[in-house]
DNA sequence: GCACGTTTCAAACAGTCGTTTCAATCAACT
DNA sequence: AGTTGATTGAAACGACTGTTTGAAACGTGC
């Protein structure tokens, strides 16, 4: 498929880099490849980038400028603190994960990055990743005012990793409970899910299912 | 570094193989760099092995093989359906998660397949993924009987989705709170925040933290 | 029309890749 | 010793990689 669009040959590369890049990763994905899908000669990318490597930098901060578009501060703000849990979850199943959206090299491409980090890593902890855990922190914070920062840094990532599991593992949970049974889980019913699984945890909100209770010596069937 | 065990070479050219692809992943590892690591020629891979597919295939069998000791089942389902649950959080995250000993390549490689599927993949969750999957299933049916299956999915990858975020994630997470504050979230500590944060959720345990009361309006400060 | 800097192009560069070939080596058995 | 089959070795194969080169083509200002 030749995307040949009115725009420059440099954003066009840029494009069909940030897509290769991500579908195949750095080392699978070859210049030549790139320029064909836009029609270019292969040296253009040296041209235009210098060199390989460039590319893929540019292509990597291309994908956080395009992908994340940052909630404003006072819609996020809005409500309990339990709410603004809610929010953020929902926002970050949404956008990060992308369920819907699975056309996106955006988020894809970062993916890659924090699994396999490159020198790039740095950059874009610094610019993309950071102020959106900043965020997450600080509801953290206003949720359970008394933890301690380990705790508050262990209940971050319990949040964040229920959510990126579905972006990491979803070719093997696809798999584990059946293509149909995974479809089932779309957005809505996750974000509701996990939202539910932490404020329990949290205390702010009943637990998610009514199991045997604590005390009762149930030692298995 | 040559390697050179008094075992045979097929042996030792599928161990540092699985280095290899672990380290780098399948394109940017060569069998020539794993050839040089154990001093045997390069046309051994395809003698021994067919093709560099082949022998990715069988470093991936192998590090299922050797990676995942399966714990007894009557060890497992010893206790309350909680104390089954923070026992299999535990050794999940023992083994693996793989904190302390970083140096085996077996759950790397895995960890790789999975977030990069091949045709392998399909073996790999049948073999040793599913089995595992289906035990942690069972804790949950029995520590909740009356939920429906869409909703034990979504608990299971909660479960599943925080240990593995702490390997997925593991370089981000290291720049995102520090060095040092990342080093404090050892074995002991995480096994018990996470175990605690799921038991909370399912009702099965107090809440992991004192916060705000649910029916207090507290619409921010 | 002419000269200018920018962009594109085909071609070749040196290097690495996975794989193949075939002779040399080795151990084992008659 | 001699033969057989399994294993290893150096070298080359064709295909691909990222990159460089130098000449065309382009639009723009004089």
């Amino acid at each position: 498929m030749v995307v040949t669009e009115a725009t420059t040959t440099k954003s066009r590369l840029l494009e069909a880099a940030g897509q290769e890049f991500a579908q195949k990763g750095y080392d699978a994905a070859s210049i030549r490849k790139i320029c064909d899908r836009v029609g270019a000669n292969c040296a253009a990318v040296n041209y235009h980038f210098g060199s390989k490597e460039q590319l893929y930098l540019e292509a990597l901060l291309e994908a956080h400028r395009c992908g994340t578009q940052v909630i404003p501060e006072e819609f996020l703000l809005q409500g309990t603190p339990a709410e603004q849990l809610a929010r953020f979850i929902h926002h970050f199943l949404k956008n990060v994960v992308a369920l819907a959206q699975k056309n996106t090299w955006h988020h894809t491409l970062m993916l890659r990055e924090m699994i396999q980090p490159t020198v790039a890593l740095e950059t874009l902890v610094r610019e993309a990743i950071r102020p959106k855990f900043e965020r997450l922190l600080g509801i953290l914070r206003r949720a359970c005012p008394d933890v301690d920062d380990r705790r508050l840094h262990a209940l971050a990532f319990s949040v964040i990793g229920q959510c990126l599991h579905y972006r990491t593992a979803g070719e093997v949970n696809r798999r584990l409970i059946g293509e149909d049974a995974y479809e089932s889980l779309d957005l809505e019913f996750l974000s509701h899910h996990i939202s539910g699984f932490c404020l329990a945890a949290l205390g702010l909100a009943p637990p998610l299912v009514q199991s045997h209770t604590v005390s009762s010596s149930d030692v298995k069937a």
